[in-house]
DNA sequence: CTGAAAGCGCTTACAG
DNA sequence: CTGAAAGCGCTTACAG
């Protein structure tokens, strides 16, 4: 019935006060639900916001409350190298569900703006663009996020970040997990002879994760038949790792990757020289953000639950944008150990 | 040497003017490159600006000039059914870098708010949040798509939307391009006995591509032995159209799956009941948005340029923004047929 | 308790 | 040509 077609033409919130015959001050008061208004007037100015159609304006609201009502994700320049598009989904998949909830909008704001002589997310920040941001970086030496967390503008972190122990940060135990996995294959598989690929060593994930697996070989004594080779988290890497043993191959049953892209990498290296997995030798890989249940066989690996992470790493930058409950500065959160083929377990039902 | 402290507090524009002592609206225009204003006056003001870190205030500037200075891209809330993590990034990856050439914030909006009773990119558009919207939807019965695209707001869509012939938008040649691998089935690896298993039928790529199969199983006189199953364009899909074959599985030589999920489905099926792919059944996907390359054996399939159509799409967007060059109101982009090893081709070396 | 002004930061349009 | 006011839309803080 009410075929109210919507108004093309802005709509102010003083044209709602008009309509209903008061000033905007107190449709303003009205639509914010304020004791100082009576309910009559209330129901007055809202029926009358709902008939024109009335949204606020983000800019004149932005403006006069100082509060942008939106937060930033921050894409480092790095990513699309040492990230995958699925973590990132993953991420993005967390920070708008719990930014939808507080009606606030999410600004994706890539890095590499070196152009402006400002990092790209600093400008987001300082022209108040976002009232917040939530960073996910990786490597260590990364300044910017050194900067903007010490800047005093809210911020949460989605890593480990040992060198900024003020900042507030949401991870895993990667050290922990990296040595529970390295130690699946000696225990369960009876693997002896471990190979481990890093990620590049400026990442604290990198060095966490080798330290895991140096470790678990060390508990078990098996140092002296292990080695580590560097790698960088790209299939590349995991091909030439494997590649790279040449003839040393043979001295191996396991290999940890820091990484399921590098776990990728390596599958193919290994199956192009005949070797089989993991009969011949075992795989592991880290992360679980999609490649590794499509490969053949499908690779065993931590699941980090980067969307969890996400979703508690916003729900902190809300606490520090409403200036509330300090709360730990880090937090870790479980993971979980994906047991599928390319360690000798065996073959599971589709894991969806 | 100018060890300058970033100032924690805002600065604002009348900062710079006090510094240099001149107006703030001298030093707007200063910063606009105005021609009203002297070099020596630019030159002071941008040194001032500099000097204080200034940043404009998004909000203020948005407010005067009428534009957010942002786009948003709209995720409808079908999305992570219908299409993948990385075609969704893919397109935000082209979004972001024709935004940041223009200085232009992205805001990522998902849609399912409809506890607000609008949705939730019309509330985007309407509260001037983003100056136009970027919008990848695929529903044939979105009916939010065609108001906000006949809202006369500015709007350019991903796909193809006959229904919506007065919308710009920019898609690729579905029908063409999936006459073309079924061609590729039946002329290269002859291929006579087709299934289809198509993609969810209220979507236009669905509808397109069943059609291009149609065309050319018809061309080549095999419509007879050829059949079309629905799916929805998910893995269990492409699965459970193997399986519910039963023994009619083998009056088929090989399957068009209408994307690479099904295809994927598709062939893990067929492995679990001993059928060999490529020998026994040519299989062929569509998109290639990541996962058919990963697989064994690697999935022949029509590459969909998602970043190119996010990048032409959103050069489009500010054409209209800015009100100028109104140019064609559908754009086509070419796509690429790329060959692996599940249609029968042979194995090519890694394509990164 | 309530009405209406002031002002967030910016840039455009006006007056001189 | 240039100076300074006006006003974008909103909400807070003030005056009555």
């Amino acid at each position: 019935m009410s075929d109210n077609t919507q108004p093309r033409t802005r709509v102010r919130l003083r044209d709602v006060a008009d309509l209903v015959g008061v000033t905007a001050a107190a449709a303003s008061m009205a639509l914010a639900d304020s004791p100082r208004i009576s309910d009559k007037t209330k129901r007055a100015v809202r029926a009358a916001a709902t008939q024109l159609g009335y949204v606020p304006s983000s800019a004149g609201r932005a403006l006069r409350s100082q509060r942008a009502g939106a937060i930033a994700l921050i894409v480092p320049n790095t990513t699309q190298h040492v990230f995958g598009h699925s973590y990132f989904m993953h991420v993005l998949t967390g920070v708008s569900s719990v930014a939808n909830e507080r009606d606030t909008q999410v600004l994706v704001s890539t890095n590499p703006d070196e152009a402006h002589g400002l990092a790209a997310y600093e400008r987001v920040m300082r022209s108040k663009s976002a009232d917040g941001a939530i960073v996910t970086s990786a490597a260590v030496t990364d300044l910017n996020v050194e900067r903007l967390s010490q800047s005093g503008l809210p911020v949460v972190l989605i890593g480990n970040f040992p060198y900024l122990s003020t900042s507030v940060s949401v991870g895993i135990d990667d050290v922990g997990a990296s040595r529970s996995i390295t130690e699946h294959l000696i225990e369960v598989h009876g693997r002896t002879r471990l190979l481990h690929v890093t990620g590049p060593m400026d990442h604290q994930t990198a060095i966490d994760r080798r330290e895991g697996f140096l470790a678990a070989v060390a508990a078990h004594d098996l140092a002296d038949a292990s080695r580590v080779v560097e790698g960088d988290f790209s299939e590349e890497a995991g091909r030439d790792a494997v590649l790279g043993l040449g003839r040393d191959l043979t001295g191996f049953d396991g290999i940890v990757f820091a990484n399921d892209d590098m776990a990728f990498g390596g599958l193919r290296a290994l199956k192009s020289l005949g070797v089989s997995v993991p009969q011949d030798i075992s795989i592991v890989g880290f992360d679980d953000f999609g490649l590794s249940r499509l490969t053949t066989p499908g690779i065993t690996t931590v699941r980090v639950p980067a969307e969890r992470m996400a979703r508690v790493a916003t729900e902190r930058l809300f606490d520090l944008i409403e200036g509330s409950k300090p709360g730990p500065s880090h937090q870790e959160l479980a993971v979980t150990l994906v047991l599928r083929e390319s360690c000798g377990c065996e073959s599971k039902a589709d894991d969806a």
